[in-house]
DNA sequence: AAGTGGTCTAGACCACACT
DNA sequence: GTGTGGTCTAGACCACTTA
């Protein structure tokens, strides 16, 4: 029934979410493990798999001795802080059809703080990308972007800045962003990110202050984002670990 | 080498986890899935389960056709946003050794938002709890916790508003919180929280508006948190999934 | 007692990276 | 080519829930 790429157990996820979303379990009640197996014809383990993606993201709930269940409050979670990705794809995941505006494009030299979060000598040139994310000629987004000189290639096309960082730093750096390490701040809109952001001047903003790291886990991306809170709301699952 | 419980995959990862921390491996580079396998005396799949726990927290990450590897940044992360419990465990993480104080604890009808938020009808009585967590005289966190009166029993000592809210829920109301859904929400202090908290009155704060489900994925507790930016910072990893 | 999810095994083949 | 992690299988036993 299946091939081979993308990996059985990731098909059998996607299978049995739009069973999910589509409604078809009774009462919320999944089939055993070994009747999904049978059915789809792959091994327990594959299933396994498959519904342990499903229940990390909150999407079902297992319970020893009784079965595996659809969870209806974690059917609400839009988007997960933890997996979201470029902002297009969060804000569509929000049901925005989200468009891109480059503010600035300009080189200037790291202070030392950014030097040290980026593991660069103060004074080394770095690239900073100001970009507004859009809805409706709504700003909900407002995030700059800060990438060391030394990796910036000539064969890049001067629209690249447009396009989301993750993609940017490949085509441009021939670096692969793997992951961020975050933090979430509070502040005060001050006047530039309030008119930017058409949000009132001295409110309370949550802003995204983050390191990105390339595959080699050294850090090629300074970020920090605004975010209209009315507009877009950050949402987690915390659990027991 | 390993006795059954707790499972040998757990054990297999605290025991990896030591001797990272130990510094024992040689350049970051973690042995074989095999050759780990072959040393503890289980099977690789044992091995990878434990590898999963570590990457998935941060501690290593891996590359395949290459090897597994400490990941350096990953163990500056002290608490994990998607971890956290217990306020208590929290600061305790952060080096901290807290104290708690009950500020307020009493009933009251439930407005409708609150109700909606647990399930319930307006009206309906609740336990408000209402606790500040210092380190060393200065405050860091005021939360407060709100129970449905139905789930409250009569064998619960005065003292048990003190401790920690998923223990006072399965000592007084025999319910299990098994996870929090969580909304990160910026804010300005007001007067009673800037007061209470010792911080300027009109600064932007950090705010955790949660529910907490139980083991029925019922709502049980609503809780809203305000936190000291300045005592305490939310971290986490945000990878591609 | 029967059925469920939780753990574990031994073995296989694949994709990828090194050298 | 060799070794690494990534995926998958078939089967086993355990812990737990439900009837």
């Amino acid at each position: 029934m299946f091939k081979r790429h993308p990996s059985l157990s990731e098909q059998a996820k996607l299978h049995i979410k739009e069973r999910i979303l589509n409604n078809e379990f009774e009462e919320g009640r999944i089939p055993s493990e070994n009747d999904l197996a049978q059915d789809l014809g792959v091994s327990r383990t594959t299933i396994r798999e498959a519904l342990r993606g499903l229940e990390v993201e909150g999407t079902i709930y297992r319970r020893q001795g009784s079965g595996t269940f659809v969870n209806k409050p974690g059917l609400q979670i839009k988007s997960r802080l933890e997996e979201m990705w470029s902002y297009e794809e969060l804000l569509r995941a929000h049901g925005y059809t989200p468009s891109v505006e480059v503010l600035e494009i300009f080189e200037e030299p790291a202070g030392p703080q950014l030097a040290g979060q980026l593991q660069i000598d103060a004074g080394e040139m770095v690239l900073v990308i100001a970009k507004l994310f859009r809805e409706d000629d709504e700003p909900v987004i407002l995030t700059t972007n800060r990438v060391p000189g030394r990796y910036l290639q000539g064969d890049c096309d001067a629209a690249a800045g447009r396009r989301p960082v993750y993609e940017f730093l490949e085509t441009c750096c021939q670096q692969q962003l793997l992951y961020y390490l975050s933090e979430i701040v509070p502040l005060r809109a001050d006047e530039e990110v309030a008119r930017r952001l058409q949000w009132p001047p001295g409110s309370a903003l949550i802003a995204l202050d983050e390191v990105g790291y390339n595959t080699e886990h050294e850090p090629i991306l300074q970020s920090r984002s605004y975010f209209r809170d009315d507009l877009l709301r950050f949402r987690l699952i915390r659990r027991r670990i």
